[in-house]
DNA sequence: CAGTATCCGGTCTGATACTG
DNA sequence: CAGTATCAGACCGGATACTG
């Protein structure tokens, strides 16, 4: 356990995490990055699933688009209409292991029935895959062995 | 990439993600449980660091001891009166690796000026981590290399 | 310190409807 | 489909102040 401190040894103005926050810490902006990072693209698909009101969903994609985390594209398949979408980035597409590390812990911590609905494996060794942290060359490091290292 | 799909795998109602979200995806309580990780217990330094409107922070932590992320203790000092403090439960200290890889992912998607502020590094061998994928012996996955199984 | 009370202006939620 | 418009009610953010 982290001691008691008055104080969090980066201040949230300058705290990438507090950063990060700002930027996708919204009941929202989250469940539209889960639905893109499964496929979905477009607004009704979203609007569908999620349940938005449409007046949010059209505000919270802007957003989405002006930070960089999703592309508005056009598009177009022969003898239809052409379509706006929208596509995760490169940007976008790095939260995937942020997301995936929240869906483990959700379904180590929440109660559910039986077992959780999704889960991933190596499509190699086909074995269950899970998050951790590793060092450059790729050994794991337990949370107990991580220390924090400030720059100043 | 993955392809267009008119829906997600997993209904948000049913998918362990999205009620992760629905517990913790807020912006207060994700800064909360920021400086909670950091080692902050207190109201008032919750408050001073944050800037939380009280009114509000008074009813993130209730929400927060309610889904058992965060502890009410009574702390005593000899000497001195009794204070409440907040302290993180095992659920709530099991965040830990998500709020670090999304401080890694705004360490390297956000703009900012100079070296993140703070980074992590192995106790023993001093080296950078980052955040992967592992399978259960602990050897790395990329991402392309992960599948979804669904079960039902 | 650790809250609760109150007030105000703004945004969000939810519902419904309209348009290209 | 992909939005924008509108409206009512809830909750939020920011400020200030009061209490044990």
């Amino acid at each position: 356990m982290v001691p008691l401190s008055r104080k969090s040894p980066v201040p949230p103005d300058r705290c990438n995490l507090a950063r990060a926050v700002d930027q996708i810490g919204d009941r929202w902006t989250l469940l539209i990055l889960r639905s893109a990072l499964y496929g979905v693209r477009r607004f009704d698909d979203f609007q569908t699933e999620l349940g938005t009101p449409r007046t949010i969903l059209s505000g919270r994609l802007k957003s989405l688009v002006d930070s960089g985390l999703l592309a508005k594209r056009t598009y177009k398949v022969e003898g239809r209409r052409a379509r706006p979408e929208y596509v995760l980035t490169t940007k976008g597409e790095a939260l995937r292991p942020v997301l995936i590390a929240l869906n483990q812990w959700g379904d180590q911590w929440l109660e559910s029935e039986g077992q959780p609905p999704i889960s991933f494996t190596d499509s190699q060794s086909r074995q269950a895959v899970r998050i951790a942290f590793v060092t450059e060359d790729g050994r794991e490091v337990s949370v107990e062995n991580m220390r924090i290292v400030l720059r100043r």
